[in-house]
RNA sequence: CGGGGCGUGGCGCAGUCCGGUAGCGCACCUGCUUUGGGAGCAGGGAGUCGUAGGUUCGAAUCCUAUCGCCCCGACCA
C-alpha cells in the first residue's frame, strides 16, 4: 500500500552539517504582508534564492528535491498514459517563431534573442525557446508521412526562457523548468480527447499528489495560449485568495500543422494536416504548494512530495541518555527506512528546540520526538506539522504506523485546502458589490456575456480576470452581471498571479 | 519606461544632516557549562563602506557621474 503511495523507494536526501540555515529568523506573518511571507518562506526553507541575473533564481537542494519528487510522480503519470520523453534544443531559429501569426505576436515581446556566436554576428538570430511548439512541429513534419505514423505522443522536460518584468521566485522567473507535452493526431476528435486527458491528469496530480484542489475549465479568448484554438486550465486558490494557474492544456487545432507543413496521407489517399495539442506544468507548482499549505511558521509539505516525510529529533542530556535515545531512534529508522523517507537529526550542535523550529520552517509533515522519558516509558511522540497535534505511540508500533499517519496528513491537507477555497468562493450577481469585494481576494462565480469587451471592462475596473469557464461549476443560464445580456453559465473571476 | 526607497563583514542594520581613519545584532571559530520549543558566558576571525572621478591636510560622510537592487503602475506558466 505504501509503496504505491510513495511510488517506489524513498529518496535518501542527506542531512549535511551545513544543510540547515545559519540564520535563525522568523517568517513575516501572512496577515501582515502576504508577499513578504511568501518570499520569507521560500528563503528560510532554502527552496530558492535570487540569482545574480535579475529575474533568475537558484533552486537549492531542498527545493530541487521537492521539485524532483513532483516531477518523478508526474513523469510516471505521463508515461502511464502512453507518452514518451524526448528532448529538443533550446535554440530556435527566429524565423520559426514567425511562422504562426498569433504565436509570434504572443511570444515575440518576451523572447531572449542570441545575435552573436563564435565572436561573429549570426546570419539568423536564434531565440531561447519560450516554449517549443515551433521546433517540435518542424521535426514532426519530417517524421510523419502517413496516418499510420500518428499519433505522436511526446513529452519533454526542459527549461524555457521568457523575459519578465516583474519576477517572483517560482511564480514568475525568466528561466523556469517545466514539462511540455506535444502531440499530433489524425483528426480533431482525437486531439480534443488528448487535450482533455492531459488536463484530467493535471487535476489528478494537483489534487492527489499536491493536495491542492483545483477548478477545471476553459480559458476565455483573452487568456488563451498564443496559437491555440482552445486552452483548458486548472486554477488553484492561494492563501491570500488570489488565483494561480497551475497547469494548461491546449487544443492547437491545425494552426501549427499548417505553419510547419505537418501533413500526412490519410487512409482514403487524401493529404491532410495533423491536429496538435500541447500541455504543461512548471516549477511554478512549487510556489503553488507553498501558498496553498504554508502557515506563519513556514512551509507545510504534503507527504507525497516532501523530501523528508519524517524527521526524528532526539532529546538528551548525558551521554548515557544520548546512547539510549539514539538506540531507539536507530531501531525506528531501521524499521521504517524502507517504507518512508525518514531522517534522524542527530546533529550535536543544535538543541531540540532549534531543530523543531527548523524542520517546521521546512515543512516536514511529521516529527518524532524521542527523549529519556520516552525511552523509559517505551513510547515516542509524533507531532504533526500541520496543526502540531501530538500523539504518544508505543515504540514498537511507531514505524509501522507511519504510512497511515502520513496518508491521513495528506488527506487532511487536501480537505483543509478545499474547505478554505470553498469558504472563499461565492456566486455573485451585483457588479457594484463585486467591485467592492473582489480586491479582498476569493473566487467569484458570476454570469458573463462572453464578450472580450466586457472581460476587458472587468479587468479595467477591478484588475480581476476571468480565470476560467468551469466545467463543473456555475451551470445554469443567467444575465451578465455587467451588461445584463444573456449568459449560458457562470465563470470564475478573481485576482490572479 | 514613470513614481518612491536602498547599496557599509555571510545576513540584517546604525553611522551620512554637522568630514577626523568603521560599529551593533545574528551567524561563524575556540573553550567550558547546556539540551522536552530557536541556550549562557568568555575569547577570537572576518568589511578597499556598490563603482569611478572630484573637493579637502583628511571622505562611508560633501559634489558629479555611473552601475545595481527592492517596492508601486503596462506582459506571462
Amino acid at each position: 500500500m505504501l509503496t504505491r503511495l510513495l511510488g517506489g523507494a524513498p529518496l535518501a536526501l542527506p542531512l549535511h552539517p551545513r544543510y540547515t540555515p545559519s540564520m535563525a529568523q522568523k517568517v513575516t506573518p501572512m496577515g501582515e504582508d502576504f508577499s513578504r511571507w511568501y518570499t520569507d518562506v521560500v528563503k528560510m526553507a532554502q527552496l530558492a534564492e535570487h540569482a545574480p541575473v535579475k529575474g533568475c533564481m537558484v533552486i537549492r537542494p531542498y527545493g530541487f528535491a521537492l521539485w524532483e519528487n513532483m516531477r518523478d510522480r508526474l513523469d510516471r503519470m505521463i508515461k502511464a498514459t502512453g507518452h514518451e520523453n524526448a528532448y529538443f534544443p533550446m535554440l530556435i531559429p527566429e524565423s520559426f517563431l514567425q511562422k504562426e501569426a498569433d504565436h509570434v505576436e504572443g511570444f515575440a515581446p518576451e523572447c531572449a534573442v542570441v545575435t552573436h556566436g563564435g565572436g561573429k554576428k549570426l546570419e539568423e538570430n536564434l531565440v531561447l525557446r519560450p516554449t517549443s511548439e515551433t521546433i517540435i512541429y518542424h521535426m514532426y513534419a519530417k517524421w510523419v508521412m502517413s496516418y499510420r505514423d500518428l499519433p505522436i505522443l511526446i513529452n519533454q522536460w526542459a527549461n524555457v526562457f521568457r523575459w519578465e518584468m516583474r519576477p517572483r521566485l517560482f511564480l514568475r522567473t525568466m528561466e523556469f523548468l517545466w514539462q511540455e507535452g506535444h502531440t499530433a493526431h489524425r483528426n480533431e476528435e482525437e486531439a480534443e480527447e488528448e487535450t482533455r486527458l492531459a488536463l484530467n491528469m493535471y487535476r489528478e496530480f494537483a489534487e492527489g499528489t499536491l493536495a491542492m484542489p483545483v477548478i477545471v475549465g476553459e480559458k476565455s479568448e483573452t487568456e488563451r495560449f498564443a496559437g491555440a484554438v482552445r486552452t483548458y486550465c486548472i486554477e488553484a486558490m492561494m492563501r491570500d485568495g488570489r488565483a494561480l494557474q497551475a497547469g494548461t492544456s491546449h487544443m492547437l487545432g491545425q494552426n501549427f500543422a499548417k505553419a510547419f507543413d505537418l501533413s500526412f496521407q490519410d487512409q482514403d489517399g487524401e493529404n491532410r494536416f495533423a491536429w496538435n495539442t500541447s500541455w504543461g506544468v512548471s516549477t511554478r507548482l512549487v510556489g503553488a504548494v507553498v501558498m496553498t499549505h504554508g502557515d506563519d511558521n513556514g512551509l507545510i509539505l504534503p507527504p507525497k512530495i516532501a523530501p523528508h516525510q519524517v524527521v526524528i529529533v532526539p532529546i538528551y542530556r548525558s551521554d548515557d541518555e544520548r546512547a539510549g535515545v539514539l538506540e531507539l531512534a536507530g531501531r525506528i529508522m531501521k524499521e521504517a527506512g524502507e517504507t518512508v523517507r525518514i531522517r534522524l537529526d542527530d546533529r550535536d550542535q543544535y538543541k531540540p528546540g532549534w531543530k523543531f523550529a527548523e524542520w517546521e520552517q521546512k515543512g516536514v509533515p511529521l516529527r518524532i520526538e524521542i527523549g529519556p522519558k520516552d525511552v523509559e516509558k517505551g513510547h515516542v511522540v509524533f507531532t504533526r506539522r500541520l496543526d502540531r497535534e501530538k500523539e504518544f505511540v508505543p515504540a514498537g508500533e511507531a514505524a509501522a504506523l507511519l504510512p497511515k499517519r502520513l496518508d491521513e496528513i495528506q488527506k487532511t491537507l487536501f480537505d483543509r485546502a478545499l474547505a478554505f477555497r470553498d469558504d472563499h468562493m461565492k456566486e455573485i450577481d451585483d457588479y457594484e458589490q463585486f467591485k467592492a469585494e473582489v480586491g479582498d481576494g476569493g473566487f467569484f462565480l458570476a454570469h458573463w456575456d462572453g464578450t472580450v469587451e466586457t472581460e476587458a471592462k472587468i479587468k479595467e475596473d477591478t484588475k480581476a480576470t476571468i480565470r476560467c469557464i468551469p466545467w463543473e461549476l456555475g451551470e445554469g443560464e443567467g444575465k451578465c452581471m455587467v451588461t445584463g445580456k444573456r449568459s449560458k453559465q457562470r465563470v470564475v473571476i478573481a485576482r490572479a498571479y
